[in-house]
RNA sequence: GCGAAAGUGGCGGAACUGGCAGACGCGCGGGACUUAGGAUCCCGUGCCGAAAGGCGUGUGGGUUCGAGUCCCACCUUUCGCACCA
């Protein structure tokens, strides 16, 4: 009834409305949009909404002016998938979602700004997403490939990655091949070394630093160069070159390695199937073999291949000159080198890579020694691996002798002179592909023209209205289900007005939230995707929470699209989120939530039993906020327990006499810890205390005075805020508890006069002395042998004496 | 394989820079009030022991007056990435 009541009150007054013209000291609180599925809102959702709200609404008793926008996911194959299962339509489906969500949202009792909302399939919105697109098309960093995807023959779909399972699809269980298919790209790898180096700058969760820094994947080593033998004017030599310099020209091989100091170890080369190089180096006798074995590897599906670990591969019949050595090496291909990563060929170091020694034992390729670990030579026999560790370089010409990390940067700058390499930087990071081959998305807008090729759509013909058509299924084409709609598709060419046609690709989910909370503050305006003097104000976000599952893609594409927008001027940062947690997860009873186990918490149910404050202060008191927790059913009585005794406190309170002085010492105490939990997010631990507080309150059954009271109204109002608002109403405040101000702690209240000391002897606890304050180690010694209980274990003259002011005395006998 | 985090009562979890291990809550035991209690309130609750006392933070060592916390070596679990040269 209280909770409904306050609701109501709420959205009549507008109290969540942010005046971000006006407001003073901003305060960005953004969590990350739910995708609002047919299930309806998960309590894991929920718990990182509530853990944002108390954070927020924490900030706004600390006097900011904060703003806590809330919007909707909503694109996606996802959401395209469930509406095939179901046969309703997506935009149908999607705004019944959204007034679900809506719903259970707002029985929460978040302190969201509604009138700022955003959904990514409101043409309102994705209008901007179209228009980002054109914004990274003209600053060049938009362009289009052909790139590899798995495809399910039966499904006919592209499938992600995730969605493959043994090789097959995981639906329908038919085999994944492999395709190509013409895709856009950004060129985000661009970005990578200012994506790594300012992750140095972030305060973020070290768990999601970590996460971007492996994704992004910087390997430092070298570019090296091998020539491949000329059949005609090399022939019959194995030693072709000695080590002056390097003859150039002709067919050279280009490799990336991390190991340069390895490269007299270098007894062939491997290049990636789909090496363009293949075809012309192939010997004609191998030629047959080669090309067999790159038409299986072009089949296999892209995970299988990532994840198969029984070496293949064919020699290609080619020799090349090992730079460093002289000596011709074969050239082989082979599936374990990606062609995606690094140049799509390696030096294979068969004695120092476990990779490379698989692939040379089974081959029977030359594996050398060139570097010893400790208790090694340069003979001593690589017979059960490859030795990747640390060491000195043998068999290494003039290197011989030196370490390992030593010898890196020699070889490199050694090769450099040579000509045959040059010391490089390589990104894991790839291209992002924003191409879906689907329906419910963003069309991309571009126009093909036969006359004047590719025409970005003109911005003021935005949006590019994705149409509703019925029939949205994707078919085997290899094309979204938006090119079987010749109406939509046909259109004039922008520029010369003949009859071209859409691009009717739509674009990845990723990229509608890699840019929403830049859209938010400006949400009403349809002139401009954000506003420059609001986005100068409340932009970069204060403090983003959410999901790790996102630690890497999510956040990487939004700080990348930051990036770009920065550089073309339209923003004055380059990192958009100034503060990053991740939240934990919940499991139910020790197991992962799913419908399988039967055991999804439905947010409704509780709030329904429980209310919504006692649900709420019970997801934040079940485990530390940044790891998530258990939730059982059991563990909300104590909190529902604690918040009736909070309302019994306030009604019986008494306005007579004073407060009671160690009471009140408890208070601020528990005030100032508090106020410390609550900024770490410590909010378990934050609950705890004001527990005690109310143990301490109550204790005995006493009459509290309303001094001790009414600061633990305003504590407990960021985790319950509907209870908060009508204790506070009853206390007899006429505005609300939202814009009071945080309660603030007096330290000299928390100061005293004597203290408990522990006392140990020999190292074990026997016993307590209450001495002053300031006491002096003579004198504790002397209190504490005054105490029969400790003094009987103090045999002798103290050897030492140990005190810790304020805590403990330590005898050593 | 690489990277990261974590192992504490019957359970969820506390413990700042090394300083009373087990806060707070659940559960359990006892009591009060009650026709009743699965409502409410109070008290108790790591293990062994009658007590004195002893033992206790995954395992084994170490540093220290003192270790859940620091160091070394293991074991286990979870999460991320994964043939990335």
């Amino acid at each position: 009834m209280v909770e409904g009541r306050w609701r109501k009150r709420w959205a009549d007054r507008g109290t969540h409305q942010t005046d971000l013209e006006h407001g003073e000291r901003p305060y960005y609180a953004l969590m990350m949009f739910p995708y609002p599925s047919a299930e309806g809102l998960h309590v894991g959702n929920l718990f990182a909404f509530t853990g944002c709200d108390i954070y927020a609404r924490f900030q706004r008793l600390q006097g900011r002016t904060v703003f806590e926008p809330l919007g909707y996911d909503a694109f996606g194959i996802h959401s395209e998938n469930h509406a095939l299962k179901v046969g309703v339509h997506p935009m149908e489906l999607i705004p019944r979602n959204i007034a679900n969500f809506r719903r259970q949202l707002d029985r929460a009792g978040l302190m969201a700004d509604w009138s700022r909302s955003v959904d990514t399939t409101d043409p309102a919105y994705y209008r901007w997403t179209q228009w980002l697109f054109l914004q990274l098309y003209k600053q060049g960093l938009a362009y289009k490939k052909a790139a590899a995807v798995n495809w399910c023959p039966s499904d006919k779909t592209v499938l992600a990655n995730e969605q493959v399972v043994d090789g097959r699809c995981e639906r329908c269980g038919a085999m994944v091949e492999q395709r190509f298919l013409e895709q856009w790209f950004f060129r985000i790898s661009d970005y990578a070394g200012r994506l790594l180096g300012n992750l140095d700058t972030l305060d973020w969760s070290a768990t999601t630093l970590q996460a971007q820094r492996n994704w992004i994947g910087r390997s430092d080593g070298a570019r090296i160069r091998f020539r491949v033998l000329d059949p005609l004017t090399d022939a019959g030599s194995s030693v072709v070159a000695v080590t002056t310099e390097v003859r150039t020209g002709g067919t050279e091989i280009e490799v990336f390695t991390t190991r340069p100091d390895t490269i007299f170890g270098a007894t062939y080369l491997v290049l990636a199937p789909e090496h363009p190089l293949v075809d012309e180096i192939t010997a004609p006798m191998q030629a047959g073999v080669v090309a067999d074995y790159r038409a299986r590897a072009a089949r296999q599906d892209l995970v299988t291949r990532r994840t198969n670990r029984e070496k293949t591969g064919e020699f290609t019949g080619a020799y090349a000159v090992n730079p460093a050595t002289g000596e011709m090496i074969p050239v082989w291909i082979a599936d374990y080198v990606l062609m995606e990563y690094g140049t799509g060929a390696i030096m294979a170091v068969p004695g120092h890579d476990e990779r490379d020694f698989e692939f040379a034992t089974k081959f029977e390729l030359p594996i050398e020694r060139v570097v010893a670990g400790e208790g090694q030579t340069a003979r001593t026999p690589l017979a059960d691996g490859a030795y990747p560790g640390d060491g000195v370089l043998v068999n290494s010409g003039e290197f011989d002798g030196l370490g390992v990390s030593e010898a890196i940067p020699k070889v490199s700058a050694w090769l450099a002179a040579r000509r045959a390499g040059e010391p490089v930087t390589h990104y894991r990071l790839h291209d992002w592909c924003i191409s879906r081959q689907r329906y419910w998305g963003p069309p991309i807008p571009i126009i093909y023209c036969d006359a004047c090729g590719t025409v970005p759509v003109p911005e003021d013909q935005l949006p590019v209205v994705l149409p509703n058509v019925a029939d949205f299924k994707p078919d085997d084409s290899g094309v979204s289900p938006l090119a079987r709609h010749e109406q939509w598709y046909r259109v004039p060419c922008p520029r010369c007005g003949k009859l071209a046609r859409r691009e009717t690709d739509v674009s990845d989910t990723f990229l509608d939230s890699a840019w929403y909370f830049l859209r938010y503050p400006s949400v009403p305006r349809d002139d401009v995707a954000f506003d420059p003097a609001l986005t100068r104000k409340w932009l970069p976000v204060t403090t983003y929470i959410g999901g790790n599952e996102h630690a890497v893609l999510h956040l990487l594409y939004a700080r990348f699209i930051t990036m770009v927008l920065h550089d073309a001027g339209r923003l004055d940062f380059e990192e958009p989120f100034t503060r990053f947690r991740a939240h934990g997860l919940i499991i139910r009873d020790g197991a992962k939530m799913s419908k399988s186990k039967g055991n999804v918490v439905n947010p409704d149910e509780y709030i329904d039993e429980w209310g919504a404050d006692a649900f709420r202060t019970y997801l934040m008191f079940l485990g530390p906020f940044e790891e998530g927790g258990d939730f059982r059913d059991a563990g909300i009585s104590g909190v529902r327990r604690f918040l009736d005794r909070l309302w019994a406190s306030v009604r019986d309170c008494s306005d007579e006499g004073a407060a009671d002085d160690e009471v009140q010492r408890k208070l601020h105490a528990t005030i100032k810890k508090v106020g410390g939990d609550i900024p770490a997010l410590s909010y378990n631990t934050a609950i705890a205390a004001m527990m005690e507080y109310m143990n301490t309150l109550r204790r005995g059954e006493r009459t509290p005075h309303r001094a001790e009271v009414e600061p633990l109204v305003q504590l407990v109002a960021p985790f319950a805020p509907h209870i908060a608002e009508e204790l506070w109403e009853m206390l007899g405040h006429r505005t609300g508890v939202f814009d009071s101000r945080w309660p603030a702690f007096d330290p000299s209240l928390l100061a005293r006069e004597t203290v408990e000391l522990v006392v140990q002897v020999g190292g074990k606890t026997r016993g307590k002395v209450t001495v002053p304050t300031t006491v002096t180690s003579d004198e504790a010694l002397a209190a504490a042998r005054a105490d029969a209980g400790i003094a009987k274990f103090i045999t002798g003259e103290p050897k030492k004496v140990i005190l810790v002011p304020g805590r403990l005395l330590s005898i050593v006998v």
